[in-house]
DNA sequence: TTCCGTTAGCGAATTCTTTCGCTTATTGCC
DNA sequence: GGCAATAAGCGAAAGAATTCGCTAACGGAA
């Protein structure tokens, strides 16, 4: 019964891996500092945290060191593709061209991205250059 | 303390809401039997969730037939919207434009949507046509 | 009207997430 | 070595999500 655990990082676990990706390899009392600006938890709940995540394998940690210094298991790149792909699917019956559509109307992209993503698009429909 | 309720549909929530979105109003024992094709539930436990969806006003229900008829309150373009900036958000560091490269370059799109998605860039770059 | 099958609802159990207090270990300094 | 400060860890608490068993209410057939 209860509740299946997700194969997406939660809220929190999302935020402490940012501060990684961010940030580089860091100490507990880093990212707590980074966590505390933003939400003002306590360093105890940091270190559960990430207790957690050494668990599920989100991050590693060398401890040959004092403190220990932790870093993200995958790349930011990975774990976004990982979230699309599950919204892709849980919310867009599997069409990335839906979601697509709908961010570029309802979302704001800058000029430079605009013309990345025409570039890309050029590309993928096959236009000569 | 605990964990404070996600602004978002859960998974199961979801999947009520496409049963909704795609067939249209429906009773308990149709849901029901929708969802217990792609999981296997209890009855029991459709009536609940719906209730608790209900509380959460996922959805409104007329009680004036027998059996009742649950209507989703959002429609679904609506609440694709809001989990797509809350993805952008927490896992784009807000820049839309990076989640549309993403999406275009590590999943597939058909043609038909890859050429709309073409007439939308022109639009939003002001191409003349 | 009575009975039976269908529909609705409640409350509890289970698991996951997030939080923190308190204890223990480690380190650098005197 | 002894002490204060910093770091790590544990266990429990609180709340969210999901599940279901069991009971109550309802509606139509006999």
């Amino acid at each position: 019964m209860g509740r299946p655990q997700s194969s997406q990082p939660t809220e929190v676990e999302l935020q402490i891996l940012r501060v990684l990706w961010e940030g580089g390899p860091s100490t507990v009392g880093e990212i707590h500092k980074a966590l505390l600006l933003q939400k003002g938890t306590n360093y105890s709940t940091t270190v559960k945290m990430l207790s957690v995540m050494l668990d599920k394998e989100l991050v590693k940690r060398d401890e040959s060191t004092r403190p220990h210094v932790y870093r993200p298991v995958a790349p930011q790149k990975t774990t976004q593709q990982r979230m699309l792909r599950d919204l892709i699917q849980k919310a867009y019956d599997g069409s990335a061209g839906s979601l697509v559509l709908q961010a570029l109307s309802s979302q704001k992209a800058s000029k430079e991205e605009l013309a990345e993503i025409r570039r890309l698009l050029d590309d993928l429909q096959g236009v000569e250059s």
